[in-house]
DNA sequence: TATGAATGAGCATTCATTCAT
DNA sequence: CATGAATGAATGCTCATTCAT
């Protein structure tokens, strides 16, 4: 009986309000995210101030700072969010296909379907918002899209092999990686963050413009 | 004979030391515009005081105020000279060739000799300095480059033309022609901004290298 | 008892330090509203700086942007102030009489020794520093000074009924209401801001002066 | 033909250009005045830069600094000004009448018939302009306005012998003549500043009005 | 006399960050 | 953990005034 109690006491205080809290936690810091997300995508970093994030996410100012250590932290975050996401759709297409140049074209394909489509916000933060705020930002954001570009240029080497593509000039091949991303880094903001709601709706199709054009360009390399 | 000495001396009555003082003004105005576009490529837009510039122009503050009516002004002029060189060299560029095709890629070329190497800053300013910084600059931006899209547009177009190239959808062409934009700006950031020397040395080079693939994309479009 | 201990308890579960803090905020904005008064008066409006006021009130500039949205929100509240116990001295002599002419009369006496000799800082600010200084300031003191005349209106319609007093025009009263206040604020200005200590002293008996001149005045109206 | 040509020269050359520049420097000394006091009036004191009056008079900032010592003085000269059109006014209706009576009700009418009216913008200047701004011109307020008592206050004691009228304290003269101002004052600034046009319109009767109401509390001091 | 470019002290206001409670 | 009052350095901008031409 007494053991019961125990336990159920023990039970409970392993996770009575303790586990709730952890919740919340989460939750807050999500919250937190998210609120600075959307502010700093509608009115700009610099425009928005942390007491706006704070008021967003309703909580107090201080509350920011026990979660984030300063405000270009949660540009930091939001930006590595970005990245992250962003790997892992075009990894995940790449992946999943039969060949390298279907998973090549599929990757650019999910960049417009899955990522630009399904997280406008990202996109704002990766290529507006991340740009020129401060060093650490551009430190961060030359580090990150290095990674992008060593994950486009290795599938690269992939596709072209399969392809019978070869490069004479080995940085000619990280020259079209880069390449490539611009493509994809201006078609989406151009069609998403300053082109009107038909734009956007036909995002889809006019990424696979993009994708053909992509790929007629790796073909000028053929043997 | 009388009209030559009169014209002589409207010339002087027009202009004692008052040429003299205009042709300062446009210094002065120059000299700030430098300063300005210095600071901005080099610390930042945010990071610049309106005091940096001054002291950089070795003015005082309310001098800068009397050529620009604030600090956004500044930059604004920065953008809208940058992109005004830069249409210029491309223009030029693509008009000298006797084919299009030969213009397309001359300008692609000249895009990396004549703008991206003869003015590093403008690059800093145009892709870096001059996004998400604030409502007016973000308008301008889109205005400038919507500018810029179309040229390279029409230029496209009488390429495929002479190509032979059709495009099914009218906004295919757009498309390549944003995307093109695209990795003229990712390339050429990438191997100014944040490349070592060596690379800066050799974008000359690398620049052909995207011309080539840009050059190999239009042709899949090929009928 | 029982009763009273809850009571007790509600008390200090209401209220553990927050009463105090509560206290404090209030205390800070008070101590801040008497710095800005006190140097508004004493140096003028334009020549007090906000870092002035937070000196005086032993403050940081941010807090003084922490109580008020900016230097003009300060006069503001320091006029309305001001305005608000003029009215109420002015309301309470007159009803306390038993008859309007002598409430009216101890009206016009309160003004002088109980507004003017208690409160100078208030007259400074009503009738100087609230001038001319901005167009948001100008439209409150329009509104306020409107309530003030509708105050002497009424109170004058009153005792002119008692005094068998009757306008052939409707405006004459109105008229005479403005000019009442015309009088109390130069003969107020006149021997408090710019007179001898003697005179400031002797504000009682010349209020009294001022006060027969205006009693005179109502009974030329006679019927 | 040619001789005349040339008297019309010598015409002009004997009353060389010096006539001219001096006439021409009065009327730029006037120009600015009116500049001035148009922008005081109107933006008021502290919102109008000195530029903003030299653009009203078509003159260039120096040009502002070689006819005035500074700002302040601009604001002194139309003071002056103002104060001495209307002790002209006072001056000229009071002496006109044939009995002091007649003459004390004849210069309030004229406070509002020739001065206010004809006026407004001094009314402005005198009563709302110069009212706290600067030590200076407080101080010249001060003693302007003393003049304008002791005026009223001569007057009146010319009055009241007239009317038998005898002042137990040689004070409450004072006293009174300082509140026959500021009915004037409050009277015209409510009526000409803060009115719709109507109450402009009929400005003349509201000062019958508040002669009146003056006329009769001085016969309160009869014997 | 007139000009207008240049000055620079001065000021209001913002905002990221801290810390006592 | 959360709060929110307090800080104060930093900054953009204004404007009366000067002075070389």
């Amino acid at each position: 009986m007494a053991n019961k109690n125990d336990n159920i006491k023990n039970e409970q205080s392993l996770s009575p309000s303790a586990v709730r809290r952890l919740r919340e936690k989460e939750q807050r810091y999500e919250t937190l995210l998210r609120a600075a997300e959307h502010l700093f995508v509608h009115r700009g970093y610099h425009e928005t101030s942390v007491e706006n994030i704070a008021d967003r996410a309703e909580v107090s100012v201080g509350t920011v700072y026990f979660y984030f250590k300063n405000k270009e932290e949660l540009l930091m975050k939001l930006f590595s969010e970005g990245v992250y996401t962003l790997r892992v759709v075009l990894g995940q297409a790449f992946l999943k296909a039969d060949r390298p140049e279907k998973g090549f074209e599929a990757a650019g394909i999910a960049f417009f379907d899955e990522f630009c489509i399904k997280h406008p916000g990202k996109v704002a933060i990766l290529f507006k918002e991340a740009v020129g705020q401060s060093q650490l930002l551009e430190e961060a954001r030359r580090t990150m899209l290095k990674k992008l570009t060593d994950d486009v240029f290795t599938a690269l080497m992939t596709v072209s092999e399969s392809m019978g593509i070869v490069y004479k000039n080995p940085r000619t091949a990280q020259v079209v990686a880069v390449g490539i991303l611009g493509i994809y880094e201006r078609v989406a903001y151009q069609y998403l963050m300053w082109a009107d709601e038909h734009d956007k709706n036909e995002l889809s199709t006019i990424g696979r413009d993009a994708v053909n054009f992509i790929m007629g360009g790796l073909s000028e390399f053929k043997a």
